[in-house]
Order: structure tokens, then C-alpha cells, then sequence
DNA sequence: CGGATTGTTCAATTATGTTTGAACAATCCG
DNA sequence: CGGATTGTTCAAACATAATTGAACAATCCG
């Protein structure tokens, strides 16, 4: 038996959604895309955020008016982030998700899948650098190279220096 | 009398730069592309970054073989950054741009017109948000509804707490 | 088994953002 | 003035990233 079809009066768009839910999903569009995210998962998790119950990966599809295969890659991802879980509701076969709501956990995953990767191939290419500046023959290019190339490491043990203390902030 | 000829032997594309410069530009536009900013802002700042002389927008459009369009917006939004300051060369006619180096400084040009702004938009649509959800008629759902908002609100005022401290943690 | 359900993958399409280049304004100076 | 220089603007071209949708695997269950 079929179910997945529309009730005649529903737009396919998400003009589904009420008022409020849209301001709530657009909240988190424009959230997510601050930070690099695709708007789809913007989307998902603005609506797992807004939903008292769990919902499916075709929830999203049906409420959102977004592909499966959209709805899939931006679950994956959001889970890699922690920021859905997997809610056992009975003993369904299909999988339910629900938002992780807590700050400290949306910025460590965030911290952990885009900030970290990022700065350890910064360290490597700065380390090739190093290198290159220590054979550099001109010995006036090689003086101010070196200063600048110190500034560039002065900067990365700053901010070396910020997260810690930044994952300690957003505990409380 | 026109000079702006390349010499024969010169190539149009980048590898007029040594792979030394080759390698900082890259590192700038991999940065400054986690910053969600364009990959020629990168460029232009890697290559006022590793030279030892302050250099005009027609050097920047030579030596990175970038246009001219490129350029003049590049270094419009660098400026607005804090990123750049014009140098002041002689008597020359053209201006001369070299990179400012000081994190901080560059760390609150990126949090007053990136980050400020989206905070600012974000509160106004929270407010929207509180609006509509109090003239939310289901008790049960207006429960739920003010809790999540209660949850945003607690995120603002964490990531309020968060960025003076960075200032304070990045000037050091 | 075999059809129904749930979810994933990925090439093609579509949307978004960036860069170009030519036209234009502004200033300089012989 | 008028031609040369310096820089800006913005529509069109281009590049990049996201989304779709159809084909596919995997699991369930009658």
C-alpha cells in the first residue's frame, strides 16, 4: 500500500511548512551557510530543531520538498558534526533523528571536521616552507622571509591558544 | 610610451612567481577560502604578504596574472577588512598597498564584516521569532516551541561571552 | 523466493559565486 | 585642451559547489 503520495490541497514546495517553521528553517539557513555548510543542512537540522518528535530521512523529504538523496548526504553529514542522533522510536524499521542541542557539542564537531583539518595541512604546508626559505640563496630575500614566515607561526600558536579556551567558554 | 608588455620569455600564467611565492599565495587562498572569502582576496593578500615592497594594483595584475576587475575588488575588500593599508611611496601617482600583519587587527577586521553583521541579522530574527511564537495558540506546542527558543537564546549569549575574550586572547 | 521498504551513490543538472574585460570616470600633465 | 595613466563598475562568461533523480544495494517479511 502506497502512502508517500501528497493530500490533494499540499504544495510540493515547502510552503508545506508553516510561517514559524520557515522563520526557524531560514534561521538555521543562514546559520549553516555563515559556516561554509551547504543550505540543505541548514534546512534538516533547523527542522529536526523545530519538530517535537523525531523524524525520518522521508519526513524531511516530504516537509522540506528536498530530494532523498539531499536529505541522505545531509543527515551523513550532520552526524558527523554530532549534531543529529539516532532516536530509537520503538521498534520501527525505519531510523528516526533528532538534533543535538547543546552548544558545546554543535562547536566541537564543527571544531573537529572543519577547523582541525584545516590547520594540520596548514602546519604541513608551513613546515614545507621552512624549508624552502632555509635554502633560499639571497641572504637580504631570506632575512625578510624569515620574519614573515615567524609572524605566520606566531599566529598559529595564537590561535593554538584560542580553542581550548573557546570549547572551555561555550561549556557554561 | 607603453611598458606594460610582458617579456618575451615571461609566461601570463602564475609561474612567473618562484614556487617559494607560489607556495605562500597558495597557503593565503587556502585561508582564506576556510574564511568563506575568494580565492584572489588570498592571492592578492599572499603576494602583498611576500613582498618586501609595497606593490601597486598593476603589480598585482601582472604578477598574478589576475584582471584588472579582480584586483581593484580584491584589494577594495581587504581594505574594508583591515587587511591592507596603502603604503605611501614617494611622489607617485599610484597607490601602493602592503599587508597588515598584526593578528589582531586582522582577526577584528574579519569579526566586525563577517561576523558582526550576521549576529545583528540573527537577533533581529530571533526577535521575529519570540513574536510568533507567543501568539502561538496550542499550549502544548507553544511549551515546546519557547524552550527551543530559550536554547537560541542561550547560544547568543555564549557566543557574546566567546568573542571578546578571542580579541583579548588574540592580541597577546 | 519476490515484492515492498529504506536508504545510498553518483553522473547530470542546476544554482551560486567569482572573474573577466570592456566601457567608463577621474586625475594628471605637457 | 587632449592624450596618457590609474582605477572603478558591472554585465557576461566562467568556475565551483549543491541538488536532483534514477539506478542500485540492503533488509525485511509474507
Amino acid at each position: 500500500m502506497v502512502m508517500n503520495r501528497l493530500a490533494e490541497n499540499e504544495l510540493m514546495d515547502t510552503s508545506g511548512l508553516g510561517a514559524l517553521e520557515r522563520q526557524v528553517v531560514d534561521f538555521f539557513v543562514d546559520g549553516v551557510r555563515v559556516l561554509g555548510l551547504p543550505r540543505s543542512i541548514g534546512e534538516i537540522y533547523g527542522m529536526l530543531f523545530i519538530s517535537p518528535d523525531p523524524l525520518s530521512l522521508d519526513d524531511l523529504v516530504l516537509r522540506l520538498g528536498i530530494s532523498k538523496g539531499s536529505a541522505s548526504q545531509g543527515l551523513r553529514a550532520l552526524k558527523r558534526l554530532g549534531a543529529v542522533r539516532e532516536a530509537s522510536v520503538g521498534e520501527e524499521r525505519r531510523t528516526y533523528f533528532e538534533p543535538a542541542v547543546e552548544l558545546k557539542r554543535l562547536v566541537g564537531g564543527f571544531i573537529r571536521e572543519q577547523i582541525r583539518p584545516h590547520l594540520e595541512s596548514g602546519k604541513a604546508k608551513i613546515g614545507r616552507l621552512e624549508a624552502a626559505v632555509r635554502s633560499e640563496a639571497d641572504p637580504e630575500r631570506k632575512k625578510f622571509l624569515t620574519e614573515r614566515l615567524a609572524r605566520i607561526e606566531q599566529w598559529m600558536r595564537s590561535g593554538g591558544r584560542v580553542l581550548p579556551v573557546l570549547q572551555k567558554l561555550l561549556g557554561a
